[in-house]
DNA sequence: CTCACACATAGAGAGTTGTCAATATGTATC
DNA sequence: GATACATATTGACAACTCTCTATGTGTGAG
């Protein structure tokens, strides 16, 4: 299994990030649970500590590392040992990943429905 | 069972976009799996009928129709039936909700970025 | 009405997910 | 090094997901 998934890299020629599907549907599934989806939304409020996030949900410690687990495979989250404490924290990266993949799909679906609504028109 | 996810409402005093977690990540569900996402993807070019989209994938019809089913229950995709076919496009609206939700958790987790580095800088 | 076609639904099965209790590992303190 | 604490791993299990085959439903053509 890979540690990291390995997505958004720039083709030489300067065009749009490359769609590897895969890596997408992967980061799409780290948030698809509700936990973790709460969590990723969590640390907006910059680094926590895994007894922080846990003392905000009715789950027990080993779910939660379960949870973090794939939060920081997927790349999303970045985790970083502090002493005793496990710190984790919002990999901007991997988010704009996401965000770029929903511009694009979004510009050009507006583009494309803008077009079909002009050919009823006529 | 909810025909349609309810997400996304604005709160009265013009404030952000509520949270609602389980709507979120039913629609990150939908896109988690990778012939969704490739189906949500290939809808940018418009609306297509479920026969155009069946001959890109080495799927059965009817594991078409089951994630055709899930696309348009999460809110992200509508259907509409023209004579024999049924014919599927983006619903920009729920797309935009997602989008909404992900630049959200994008800035506030850059300004607090910044923030503690400029903490750590003193 | 019957037929062919496009799509939906039902049922079954293999695989995956989210959860827990129990246990292991790592780290600082005494 | 013994202890206490934070986190990770393991193994088990119920629930859910994705896929198929078989069958049902709706629609237009003849």
């Amino acid at each position: 299994m890979h540690k990291h998934l390995c997505i958004g890299r720039n083709k030489t020629r300067g065009e749009k990030v490359e769609k590897e599907y895969t890596g997408y549907a992967h980061l799409f599934k780290a948030l698809s649970d509700e936990t973790r989806l709460r969590i990723f939304t969590m640390l907006t409020e910059g680094e926590l500590c895994a007894c922080n996030i846990l003392e905000k949900f009715q789950i027990t410690q080993p779910t939660l590392s379960y949870h973090m687990k794939i939060l920081i495979e997927s790349g999303l989250v970045k985790g970083r040992k502090d002493g005793i404490w496990m710190k984790y924290s919002i990999h901007a990266e991997r988010l704009n990943n996401i965000q770029e993949l929903l511009n694009s799909i979004g510009t050009k679906a507006e583009k494309k429905q803008t077009f079909q609504e002009e050919m009823l028109r006529r």
